[in-house]
DNA sequence: CGCTGGATTGACTCGGATCAAGTCGAGTGG
DNA sequence: CCACTCGACTTGATCCGAGTCAATCCAGCG
């Protein structure tokens, strides 16, 4: 299970042997977390950096209003912001969302691997500057895609971030998002979603149905969603 | 003029004096950037770090269907992401959107100052824990917050950016920013961020005239956006 | 077998986009 | 000094995408 993780970084930036097993060591740790659970809340003093191993989670906040807005997905093998420790807290929260299974790495204990292993440091700024791409990528939907573009950008990326990690292989990911949590990721009711996914199916690019994304026409659905992978940083500078 | 971009990161995490020294000796060499200069853009391969020290510059993508989306403000002091050399290529454009005083920092000598003063780098990652806050504020206030609420939250944030970096003193900010720009970066159209800022005008919170924001009732104001100001962390962890 | 939470659909309303005309102000050149 | 121009700001009229409210529908499950 933790090999996802060692891989996404290996995919950032090449590995040693010496620095997998490092991580592997530090990860070795790892407990369930339930359904719905906070990792940590809006307004917490953030502790350890922790890292999914497996199960899906969200960043999100709550307005006064009580609206929530998701602020992104976090999949096996993604991390919370490395630096956290050096904030007094947080400006949001994290939930599972499903059951997951989360690593915690002390602070102290990070700042030794940062130090000691330039490889594991290089993957995982690499890593922490595609999460602030896909921030830009989804404020630029949320300001200037409509309701359909950004129902098949997000679909976009979630099916090539899942691809990315080796989650998947086929056209079909296994999304566990219900609709209301995909409209508050898209600023968008529930009500109105449900109307845009239907379009969807309808247009032939892609349904969801039982907790499943099956992609039916991969051309059309980054056509409608006007979806280019470049902000999640795939092809790496070589001579870095 | 550096004075600034040197305070702003002392706010973050305090200085020694050799840091500060280095700090001043590392960007030293400024150069001048007129006004609608792209700085870097997107597809390009990233140089080296770069720190505006004196005008404004923003983020932003142009879409496929040619609208542009901004997706965050450069005030003197702020400086693009720190290890941007790792990617291939930038996800997005910078502009400066006033005539502007840049210093660019080699990859190298970054590197060299971020190993050896560890209260830079602290800083710096303060920085930019501090950018993605900012981020996140954004997407929610696009997904979750009404025309006028998404205004006001703007105006707050550059607000009390301006101050904290001793850009202003009173309730005035000069705002160079043109209401065709604020509207690329709020999601909407010129034409209805016009009838916003009447709106706001009428209820006695903020004017906006002639390129300078004035602040008639900043209770009111922060009121009517919801901001809460803890995604700036200031207030700073002390035992750090 | 009925309960419950998510998904779906319909009817109506409204915020914000669009289209179209101005207006204002700073520069520029006759 | 004034007319001309150009860009940015304003305002009005109209339209449409998306929100709201409300009623089912449906599947999983205790």
């Amino acid at each position: 299970m933790r090999k996802r993780f060692i891989d996404k970084l290996n995919g950032f930036s090449p590995l040693s042997a010496e620095e997998t097993a490092a991580l592997a060591d530090a990860t070795s740790n790892s407990r369930k977390v339930a359904v719905r659970t906070d990792l940590i809340r809006e307004g917490d003093r953030p502790g350890p950096v922790f890292v999914i191993l497996d199960g899906w989670a969200c960043r999100y906040k709550i307005l006064p209003n009580g609206t929530r807005q998701v602020l992104a997905y976090l999949m096996p093998g993604d991390c919370c912001d490395l630096h956290i420790g050096l904030l007094a807290e947080m400006d949001h929260s994290i939930m599972a969302i499903t059951p997951a299974v989360v690593v915690t790495v002390e602070r102290l204990a990070m700042d030794a691997i940062l130090d000691r292993h330039r490889g594991i440091a290089k993957a995982m700024y690499v890593a922490q500057l595609v999460d602030e791409g896909t921030m830009r990528a989804w404020i630029t939907s949320m300001g200037r895609r409509t309701s359909v573009e950004r129902v098949a950008h997000l679909m976009c990326e979630l099916y090539l971030r899942a691809r990315n990690i080796g989650l998947i292989s086929g056209p079909d990911l296994a999304l566990p998002l219900s609709q209301l949590l995909l409209a508050d990721s898209l600023g968008m009711t529930p009500v109105h979603l449900n109307r845009v996914l239907k379009v969807l199916r309808a247009s032939g690019a892609m349904v969801i149905a039982r907790g499943t994304l099956q992609i039916k026409d991969p051309y059309k659905l980054i056509q409608i969603a006007g979806f280019d992978d470049n902000y999640l940083h795939r092809r790496l500078r070589q001579a870095a």
